[in-house]
DNA sequence: CTGTCCGATTGATATGAATCAAGTGCATGA
DNA sequence: TCATGCACTTGATTCATATCAATCGGACAG
């Protein structure tokens, strides 16, 4: 690729179709193709690992497409998904040497990585990236404490309804005939281990909310909301 | 207070007694005086609350002595709390307008408060407060995410066994005779809902702690870790 | 001292979700 | 087309913790 190519409005990263809340979208062309020289795409396929507990945390890593689950394990087997990640996530908040948590993808996943302190080079250089580094991790502290609460404080029932609000507001869809399309990706034992739930407990949920007529499911992995008002209440706890 | 008294190494800043890793501790003398200037000290007594759940966030604070509790309560009354802050912990990451969550003071309490607007000044004119923030917004966000292990996925046990430990490492101290002693100026329903557990259930548990003599009572808010390995393993859940 | 109050403890019982145990149904390959 | 496997669903039962209900005990006022 030419120098000019990489200055141009065409430069790959322009062209990158992620969220517009991507991290690299705090960086102007030029920096931005400077930036990319520094790292790489990465593909992964469904139920590669990207990372382990306790792997060295050298790499920065902006998910472009596909869905990462971020998961920590007991001793004895239970674990807990501390976090699904869209596209236009980040990874590598972490100051520690090593990841608290491990990471894999869940279907077709693509990235780019960086090395952390390369991406740390650029946050030092560039105010525009730190403030966005910092806006992410505090947006990150405010999700985790709100799951904090529905862990901690919500039946089943709240979990499940939160959960599918959620899913929908990130990647949720309309369908043609303007159906409230909501993906499923991933199996009922990760929303299980991402509620604090079982995932028998996930599935008697999900067909409490198809027999009171609030979801409809199309397929195992594509819901549709019927009824917004009805999941929002549940999620809120405000419903009986 | 004479300019020169400011810019020394009296400068009031520096002789507050708060942990090393507060964040005015990222500025010099010279920009600790400046700073100082923009905020004001605020005390609190047992109850009085900082702020509520959606109330305005124009302000910030670090904590100097004391303890602060900060939760979310649901519209039937059930209550979570999200975190206990203690000396050198600073409260406004939030990005929003509005506090998500409530703020109360657990026994008296000190705090400096600077307006955010001028904390964003300074944050904005001094890289090393930047940096700062950020990475205790990192380091708190790594805590969180490892509480929404807790509470999804550890006994009723094994929560109290780590939350011993966690004040320990934060506030816990030596007795004369070098006991191990934590401090537990929050109430027993204050536990329970940092733990997402009822009042009834941490008594027990603590009762059960004390009868496997891993634990001492010195009085209800004093207790002596008698045997720290085996808080460890319950911790982790490593004991059966 | 003594009574009162309020948080903590302890006990009895209830219950939501986990666990254990069959099915069911869809996708995949022979 | 049919077997095979796997994830999901559904049902029966258990269990950890919540809930309900007395005490207990230290702090504090009189």
């Amino acid at each position: 690729m030419t120098k000019r190519a990489m200055l141009s409005k065409d430069h790959p990263c322009r062209s990158c179709d992620v969220s517009a809340e991507a991290l690299c979208r705090a960086l102007d062309v030029e920096t931005l193709a400077d930036f990319r020289n520094q790292g790489g795409r990465l593909h992964l396929t469904a139920g590669q690992t990207l990372f382990h507990q306790g792997d060295p945390a050298d790499c920065v890593f902006s998910l472009t497409s596909g869905v990462v689950k971020l998961y920590a394990i007991l001793s004895d087997g239970r674990r807990q998904i501390v976090a699904f990640l869209f596209p236009g996530d980040f990874v590598g908040f972490e100051t520690q040497q090593s990841h608290g948590f491990a990471a894999e993808a869940i279907g077709d996943t693509t990235l780019c990585r960086v090395l952390k302190r390369r991406f740390e080079w650029f946050v030092d250089h560039y105010p525009a990236l730190a403030e966005a580094r910092y806006r992410r991790a505090a947006a990150e502290l405010a999700i985790a404490q709100e799951r904090m609460v529905t862990l901690g404080r919500q039946t089943a029932a709240e979990r499940l309804a939160g959960f599918l609000s959620d899913i929908q507001r990130r990647a949720g869809f309309r369908g043609r005939d303007g159906a409230n399309l909501v993906p499923l990706p991933m199996s009922r034992g990760d929303i299980a281990d991402y509620l604090g739930l079982t995932k028998e407990t996930v599935s008697r949920e999900l067909t409490n909310l198809r027999k009171a007529r609030v979801i409809r499911s199309h397929s195992l992995t594509l819901i549709e909301i019927l009824d917004p008002r009805g999941i929002g209440a549940l999620a809120c706890g405000l419903a009986a």
